[in-house]
DNA sequence: AATCGCGCCTGACGGC
DNA sequence: TGCCGTCAGGCGCGAT
């Protein structure tokens, strides 16, 4: 499932054969995603040229001279890079075709996926204006994040996956986090230390960076047509991973359920 | 204000 | 082999 990292290195990938390139057409074969498409999108998009690819959360940001294609991959959801040509499989949703032969493609089998379009500064979208500090921002430090968590009684972990305290933490890498900073998952937001908010807040972000730099390396092809671009296998110590030992102590890993959500964690390691 | 839990959707997997 | 139930899961939203 996509993670920021995913997001990320997605962005990364489409953004040479896309930027300063013209629309020129726009297929829709699956309007009904978790919203439904925009009815009049495709003559919003038609003509016009993508002149910035950003990231907002998990939001990817496709800005043209009179608005902001918004994109979310969900749980599903992946954009590959495919000559113009390229005929449709099942789950192929969405395309914008290129002056330049090239189309982008959105696949996404669960449809969790979004496809949206804001005219006003994307960042007054609705979707985006609550939305919490970047985690690999300076803006996402200690004092914010302890700040914040100041009376809450959720836990640790359903704390950091709240996007309107930090974006893009995930299920899996809000695990691994956890595991980095040595903290149980269940512990409750409003009882951690500065001190060990100090430490959770460096984990996130050495997880996502890393993932994101091994994304980097193992996402390589976005051009070309062989499948899906599989999301790289990243590295995890506990996620997954229920009754194998705890790669620090050798205990082995437990799961818990919090807020509907699999968490994974070493009860030897993690306080 | 904080918290809880629903619902969207399909593929994978286990049991029979 | 085939059918069916269950689960996973991002995240906005309505209810409490």
């Amino acid at each position: 499932m996509p993670e920021l990292p995913e997001v990320e290195t997605t962005r990364l990938g489409i953004t040479p054969h896309i930027l300063g390139h013209k629309i020129i057409d726009v297929v829709i074969r699956q309007r009904k995603l978790r919203w439904p498409i925009p009815r009049g999108l495709a003559q919003k998009l038609q003509g016009q040229t993508i002149q910035a690819v950003e990231r907002r959360a998990k939001y990817l940001l496709l800005k043209i001279e009179t608005g902001t294609l918004i994109l979310h991959l969900g749980m599903s959801g992946s954009l590959r890079i495919l000559p113009a040509n390229t005929p449709a499989e099942k789950h192929d949703h969405f395309d914008l075709v290129f002056n330049n032969g090239l189309c982008l493609r959105l696949t996404d089998p669960r449809r969790f996926g979004a496809v949206l379009w804001s005219k006003e500064p994307v960042e007054q979208h609705k979707l985006i204006q609550h939305l919490g500090p970047e985690p690999l921002s300076e803006a996402f430090n200690a004092n914010d994040l302890y700040s914040k968590s100041r009376g809450r009684k959720v836990s640790v972990k359903q704390f950091i996956m709240d996007g309107k305290v930090v974006v893009g933490v995930g299920n899996i890498y809000a695990s691994e986090a956890l595991f980095l900073a040595g903290i149980h998952p269940k512990k409750a937001a409003g009882k951690i230390s500065a001190e060990r908010y100090e430490l959770l807040v460096s984990s996130i972000k050495k997880v996502l960076a890393a993932a994101i730099e091994q994304g980097g390396t193992t996402l390589r092809d976005f051009v070309g047509g062989d499948g899906k671009p599989g999301y790289f296998a990243q590295q995890l110590n506990v996620y997954g991973r229920t009754s194998e030992p705890c790669s620090t102590c050798g205990q082995p890993i437990k799961q818990l359920t919090l807020g509907q959500r699999s968490t994974y964690y070493c009860p030897n390691c993690q306080h």
